[in-house]
DNA sequence: AACTATTTATAACT
DNA sequence: TAGTTATAAATAGTT
C-alpha cells in the first residue's frame, strides 16, 4: 500500500528500512490498540527494532505480566520455570549446607563437653591422687599429665569441622615447662 | 477501512465484534510478520479474545522468553520478580543464617582452643607446683580445682550458639567427689 | 517531516 | 462461517 507494490523481504537500504520500520511499528501499535476498544481484546506487543531500540503495547485492562500469566496457561509453556528452578536448586543446596552446619555444632557442643567433663574427671583423679597421699615422684604425675594432654589434642581434631585446622596458640606449652 | 468508516470504540453487536476481531486479529499478526522481515524487527505478540482465546506471534529469530528478557532490561521494570521475591528472600535468610553459623562455628573452634590452652596451663601450674614440694593441704588443691572447674563453666555457656544449651552429662560431677 | 498515488485492510454485505 | 466488494486506512516512494 504505497506508491508502488514492494515484496516481503528485508529492505536493503539502511534509511528506507528505518523509515519503514518507524511506520509500520506505529501502525501496528495503532492496530493493536483498535483492536482491543473495538473487540474487548487484550494484547502485550513487544518489538525490537534492529538497532535494539525497543516498543510496546499493553492493553490498558491487563498488564505484560498477566499476559504472561495467562500466555503460560492457554499454551502450557513456561517462561521463567528455568530461572525458577535455578534458585529453587540454590535453596535446596543452602538449606543441606545449613543442615550439616547445624549437626555439626551441635557435635561439636557434645564432643566440647565430653572432652571437658573427661578432663575434668582426670584432674580431679590426679589431684585427688596427690591430696590422699602424695605416693609418688614427680616423673608419676608427670606421666598422667601428658596422658591428658594428648587426649585432648586428638579430640580436639577429630572434632574439627570442614576442613578448619586452627594453629595452636601455644603448640609447645608443655616443653617449656 | 471498509464500506463505511467506523468509530474506534467497542462493537456492540456480538457477531460483529467476533467478526471484526478475527480479521483484525489476522491482519496486526500478518503485519507483524512482515515488519519482521522487512525491518529485521522482533516482535512478540499476544492477543487475547474477549473470549479468553489466545493467539500469538513471535519473530522467528527470537523466542518469548528472550523478547522479556530484552523487555526487563529495556524497561527496568520487572517481571516475575514478584514471583521470585519469595525464593530470592529465602536464599537471602538462609544465605545469613549460614553466614553466622559458619563464624559461629569459627568462633567456637577459637574459643574451644582457648578454654583447653587455659586449661592446660592451670593445670599444669596446679600439678607443678605440686611436683615442686607439696606445699600447702588438701584445702589449697581444691581452691584450684573448683576455680578451673567453674571458669570452664563460665565459658562453655558463653560460646554456646543458637540457644542451643545441652544439658551437662555429669552436671555434679565434683559433687560427687 | 509532509505529501500522495497506490496498495492493503476491512466493514458491510452475501 | 466463508467469500465478495466498496471503501477506509496504511504506507512506499517522493518532495
Amino acid at each position: 500500500m504505497g506508491r508502488g507494490k514492494i515484496e516481503i523481504k528485508r529492505i536493503e537500504n539502511t534509511n528506507n528500512r528505518q523509515v519503514t520500520y518507524s511506520k509500520r511499528r506505529n501502525g501496528i501499535i495503532k492496530k493493536a490498540k483498535e483492536i482491543t476498544v473495538l473487540c474487548e481484546a487484550k494484547v502485550s506487543l513487544i518489538i525490537f527494532a534492529s538497532s535494539g531500540k525497543m516498543h510496546e503495547y499493553c492493553s490498558p485492562s491487563t498488564t505484560i505480566s498477566d499476559m504472561l500469566d495467562g500466555y503460560q496457561k492457554a499454551s502450557g509453556r513456561r517462561l521463567w520455570d528455568a530461572k525458577h528452578e535455578n534458585l529453587s536448586n540454590e535453596i535446596d543446596r543452602i538449606k543441606k549446607e545449613n543442615d550439616s552446619m547445624q549437626s555439626e555444632i551441635l557435635r561439636m557442643v557434645r564432643k566440647n563437653d565430653q572432652i571437658l567433663e573427661e578432663e575434668n574427671k582426670q584432674l580431679q583423679y590426679a589431684l585427688h591422687q596427690k591430696e590422699m597421699g602424695a605416693i609418688g615422684g614427680s616423673g608419676n604425675m608427670r606421666g598422667i599429665h601428658e596422658e591428658v594432654y594428648h587426649q585432648r589434642e586428638r579430640d580436639y581434631e577429630y572434632q574439627m569441622p570442614f576442613g578448619l585446622r586452627v594453629q595452636p596458640m601455644q603448640p609447645n606449652l608443655h616443653e617449656r615447662m
